[in-house]
DNA sequence: GTGGTCTAGACCACG
DNA sequence: GTGGTCTAGACCACC
């Protein structure tokens, strides 16, 4: 698995490591089950600090995307859930583009096919 | 011009009022032309730091929303068009939330329907 | 607010101070609304390092004991709801003792009279 | 015997185990005098480490629960009395439990309700 | 070996 | 001034 980070951003570490993994899963490179990288391995391969991969796969685990184990570390977890907060989040993050697409005057028909093709997109690319 | 702020959450105050008067040109309240209050006036209504407005307000004209005007004040641009860089800024935010639905498994159709919810709903409710 | 901390033991700090303000509120001792020391400010009082207050306080936020509001430091959240999610990890600690009182041959009458002698003493001493 | 374990979870396995006998005596599973598998055969059993299974064999005897022998392996004691370091370490788990009921406005008329349920309930599960 | 905890000290964003 | 983030390095619990 590789992450490329930006240190220079102003979005923290941690989260940029968060996205990472999360749209890894969704592109299928990551599979249920499977093993990521030790906190200690990946932060050498970045080239950063343990204590940020830490925190980012403490994230992970708080929002049902990550089991950590005393033994083997961190692996995908099994069953990857839709349930209600979780479409509550992804429900906030569509609504603040959606206000934004609007307030610009774009049409009904251009947001959803944008939609559309952001969707398909993100599951190829990478 | 009503806004409500949630000074505990994790969204910075200056973004709450960036993403308000937003939301309010995306539902008509706000219209182009219209004037905004200055940024000592909406500071004392909110209850809030002066510079705290200011820097919302920098952030709308940087983003195209405001023209400001040191005679006039804060007014809502006439035009408000759809450059490519306020399409990057949109397609950026939806790739967020389509990377996160995609990972928990929801199908494209599901996705869409959420899309078209939200874009309706936010041009109703306030 | 006085809290003593037991360095020695094998409990986390970090837990121990999130005990500490969960009695301090049990026992009307911190109010809905009233103000915590900021992070910086009870390390200092405590002699421990910052980092560990401020895990503490994440803890109580996530599970919805303070608010944290970037102007004024920490607070007590106004409302404390009794939701789902609350009485079972109270059920799950209840849990735990009942599997051992049960063991060991305890009465239920006497089970029962203990919780009721607990909950009244907890209520009250400090 | 059988035990189930969750790997990923934060409690620690060697306490999984405690806890998983300690119910299986609640429940009349295991009595006293019986004989437990040798730490191999429940290691190989669960599949994980032998001085995992040791170490919660250890804590069990260090409570009380179990009389450890060269020859015959280990058995269930048999008397298990309610002494007072018993009655202490369910006092200081029922505490940590009414304490947060307690802060949550949680009556003392629902807190014994759910003590009397809690009580029943793991007599009969399993 | 793994993650969990704690310390010490720095810089930044926010208000 | 507040909390948020990151770094560097240490010790411990678990397996």
């Amino acid at each position: 698995m590789i992450i490329t980070i930006n240190l220079a951003g102003d979005v923290p570490i941690y989260q940029q490591i968060r996205d990472a993994v999360i749209a890894a899963i969704a592109q299928g490179q990551l599979k249920p089950g499977e093993s990521l990288p030790s906190v200690r391995q990946l932060a050498a391969d970045i080239g950063i600090n343990m204590h940020t991969v830490n925190k980012a796969y403490a994230l992970l685990k708080s929002d049902g995307y990550l089991n950590i184990d005393r033994r083997s570390g961190a692996r995908i977890a099994d069953t990857l859930g839709l349930d209600e907060s979780v479409r509550t989040r992804i429900g906030e993050k569509l609504d603040a583009a959606a206000v934004e697409a609007s307030s610009r005057g774009m049409s009904k028909a251009e947001f959803l096919d944008l939609c559309n093709t952001i969707f398909d997109g993100q599951n190829q690319e990478g």
